[in-house]
DNA sequence: CCCCTGGGG
């Protein structure tokens, strides 16, 4: 090669994928960015020079050689190994993939983390953001096709990619990132990808993690049963934290961690604390409680209690009072005084989601709320439940970002190492998979009890999520897609409320639906200040549609558009302007799909039959979400399941219909239905036909009210609209049957209770 | 007479 060439061409002589750690160095050294063809930056010099810093940068030839020699390959890198923004760079320079039309794709599993760390490499890389590199997260494609080779995006974006290329062939190299978080998108991506790597001999698959999984990923990813993945290893870089224990165990550990909190403040040196509470009202409860008593301790103690400014940090703050946990510590009192210190109480969005720095103390009273999923009575319900080892130790890590931290957990030593589960449990073990299920189906495996899972979720889960496509008609007897599931999987939506759109043209009505079903996407709506709740529900009554909570949504939606110019009107009204934005977000995105598939927005101008119509549309997709009122005190029975429950307290109808849908189902103090609407039960013969067929019923009131109903209807012609098709049911038996490894599967009582 | 841990499309 000549001189000239190579003082012109950064990447002179460099061959995919066989690229080799000095060729990087140097062309990260060159005068040119071998990219834009533009002379570096002299900000470009300054970032390279902390980049060569970090851990991983000193293993950029062990990394090429092995990227270069494998298709798989396991990394673990600790926080601060820096591992997240190097790795897809140092893939990059060695895939090419500019050279080639390909990208490199990063996923991650949460929004903010792809955009940020989307700039930072941009800025690294010494490019415009959204050009030769970009993200892509939900409602926002800051990527050039063309351009754009190197992609962060969140994990359910690529998920939804695979729907209409499952082959992904736009990608040369996927990075999985954070995959020991294992969230629902991360676990099915994994699947996909262990399959695709079979098919594509020129996709490369990069699975990032913590230590503690990584020899779970190394075997899952081995090529045979008997080999394992290669593993990369890149150090840390944080500082030591001293984990204490308390010798017996806490009877109250809100009232322990308070305590421990105080000692914190009056008796070591300065240093923010952390600590991790489970939920909303325990937060606020105990800053309250906190704030009286260091109050207390200051003034008896001015010399040697500096103040202590409590913040409260949850994610449905809004994200200006979120801000205030960057804010430094409170100063001292007077200019001689002790400094102040800062205390973040939180609930587990600060173990993962979000960081502060400065944090020296970290508090772990050990319990955090997880979501747990029945299959036996069809409910996700959130429970205060222990932690596991490896977010303790995400927990104290929180103590180690700036300098050396202690970490104090409120239980026993005995109890970390004995009782507490070594992983949390990962989310599709966990939860609803009806919509997952779905995905799966359009991604066309056909056979999803063999299908290759991390770890492979309760056949009875399985079971009810294909017992719900099926009602749904989304899929048919023979566990195939139908033409409406395919559409139904199109759509950002669970499937009940994708049907429900789907359906709403053949009521005339899809307009209204359209904006119920974003309504229903997004956090509540409904504010309720502590000190103004009186007035919060005062503004909700005036809000509300008798005939159901459905109706509110759509009136509220309505009344917020028309006041659009109007900025206080949302605060005014006691709802919430963060939720009403995403709503008309979400709106618009489920617009342009149903656009896509030429589903009109219609609305029928008879303004009573409309608000009939919408609440038929609702029985298309939640026909199995239907109570009946039996006794008199107001209480409330599921059909079918037979579950007992009542009309949540934040219901808005004026009486206590016969007959109710309601949109779902939460178990906390006691069993309610939320987001409820009066319905009429010939709708759920007329409409639903097959799964009210009354010999499947149990005997009771709601069998013999749907008996009289169908009497009084004989010989009247039904409609031809939205029909579940008829279930076998003997196929998913079979399957869930040789799932069980062969065993038959016990037939399920419909019954009371948790 | 109540809750929304956290994240994703």
């Amino acid at each position: 090669m000549s001189m000239d060439a190579a003082s012109k061409e950064p990447l002179y002589g460099f061959l995919p994928r066989r690229v080799k750690g000095n060729q990087v160095r140097k062309a990260m050294e060159h005068e040119l960015n071998p990219f834009t063809k533009q002379p570096h930056t002299a900000q470009y010099r300054k970032i390279l020079a902390t980049r060569q810093k970090l851990p991983v940068f000193a293993q950029m030839d062990e990394f090429l050689k092995m990227f270069s020699e494998n298709q798989v390959i396991v990394m673990v890198g600790e926080t601060g190994s820096g591992k997240t923004t190097q790795i897809p760079q140092f893939v990059a320079y060695s895939d090419l993939p500019h050279t080639r039309g390909k990208i490199v794709a990063c996923t991650q599993p949460r929004r903010v983390a792809a955009m940020s760390v989307a700039k930072r490499v941009a800025d690294e890389m010494d490019v415009q953001l959204g050009r030769q590199v970009g993200y892509s997260i939900r409602f926002e494609d800051m990527t050039e096709p063309g351009t754009t080779f190197l992609k962060y995006m969140t994990d359910g974006m690529l998920l939804r990619e695979a729907m209409n290329d499952p082959r992904l062939e736009r990608y040369s190299t996927i990075i999985l990132d954070e995959a020991h978080e294992r969230t629902l998108a991360t676990d099915i991506l994994m699947g996909l990808l262990k399959n695709l790597v079979k098919q594509r001999s020129d996709l490369k698959l990069i699975v990032m993690s913590a230590t503690l999984d990584a020899l779970k990923f190394q075997k899952y990813f081995g090529l045979r049963s008997d080999t394992t993945a290669p593993l990369f290893k890149v150090p840390g870089r944080t500082h030591p934290v001293e984990v204490f224990y308390t010798q017996e165990p806490e009877p109250d550990y809100v009232e322990a961690a308070i305590r421990t909190v105080l000692m914190i403040h009056r008796a070591e040196d300065p240093g923010d604390i952390l600590l991790f509470l489970t939920g909303e009202e325990e937060i606020e409860e105990a800053c309250r409680k906190i704030k009286i008593e260091a109050d207390d301790l200051t003034n008896q103690d001015p010399d040697s209690v500096g103040p202590l400014q409590c913040i409260p940090l949850y994610s449905s703050l809004p994200p200006q009072q979120q801000q205030r946990i960057f804010d430094p510590p409170p100063p001292p009192r007077t200019s001689t005084g002790p400094p102040g210190r800062k205390l973040v109480v939180s609930t587990n969005i600060a173990e993962t989601s979000l960081t502060i720095d400065g944090i020296v103390y970290v508090v772990d009273p050990g319990f955090s709320k997880q979501k747990v999923y029945n299959p036996r009575i069809r409910v996700e319900s959130l429970l205060v439940s222990p932690i596991s080892k490896a977010s303790a130790q995400q927990r104290a890590g929180r103590a180690g970002r700036t300098r050396p931290g202690k970490c104090f957990r409120l239980y026993t030593e005995k109890d970390f190492m004995k009782e507490l589960e070594e992983q949390t449990h990962p989310e599709i073990l966990r939860s609803n998979l009806s919509n997952t299920v779905l995905e799966l189906v359009k991604l066309g495996i056909k056979d999803l009890v063999h299908f290759d899972y991390v770890d492979a979720p309760a056949p009875e889960t399985l079971m009810r999520a294909l017992e719900l496509l099926n009602y749904l008609a989304a899929m048919d007897d023979d566990g195939n897609l139908t033409a409406l599931g395919s559409m139904m999987a199109e759509f950002p939506l669970d499937p009940q409320l994708a049907k429900m759109l789907i359906t709403s043209t053949e009521f005339k009505c899809s307009n209204e639906i359209l904006t119920i079903t974003a309504m229903l996407s997004v956090p509540n709506i409904w504010l309720r200040p502590n000190n103004q709740r009186r007035e919060a529900d005062a503004a909700k009554a005036k809000l509300s549609v008798p005939d159901g909570d459905h109706l509110t949504l759509l009136n509220v939606y309505n009344l917020y558009k028309l006041n659009e110019h109007n900025k206080g009107w949302a605060w005014q009204n006691f709802i919430s302007q963060r939720s009403m934005i995403q709503a008309e977000n979400v709106r618009n995105q489920l617009q342009r799909v149903m656009e896509r598939f030429e589903i009109d927005s219609i609305s029928v101008t008879d303004e009573k039959k409309l608000y009939q119509n919408i609440r038929k549309a609702l029985v298309c997709g939640f026909f199995m979400q239907v109570a009946h009122k039996e006794g008199e005190k107001g209480s409330y029975m599921t059909v079918k399941d037979h579950q007992v429950v009542g009309l949540h307290p934040s219901c808005g109808l004026e009486t206590q219909p016969e007959w109710v849908i309601f949109n779902e189902f939460v178990l906390t103090t006691r069993p309610f239905i939320r987001t409820v609407s009066e319905l009429r039960p010939e709708w759920l013969i007329e409409i639903a036909a097959n799964y009210y067929e009354l010999e499947s019923f149990p005997d009771g009131e709601t069998k013999r009210a749907l008996q009289r109903v169908i009497n009084k209807r004989a010989g009247r012609p039904v409609a031809e609209i939205g029909y579940a098709t008829k279930r076998s049911g003997k196929q998913l038996a079979a399957e869930i049957e040789s799932a069980n490894n062969g065993r038959p599967v016990k037939k399920q009582k419909t019954g009371r209770g948790g």
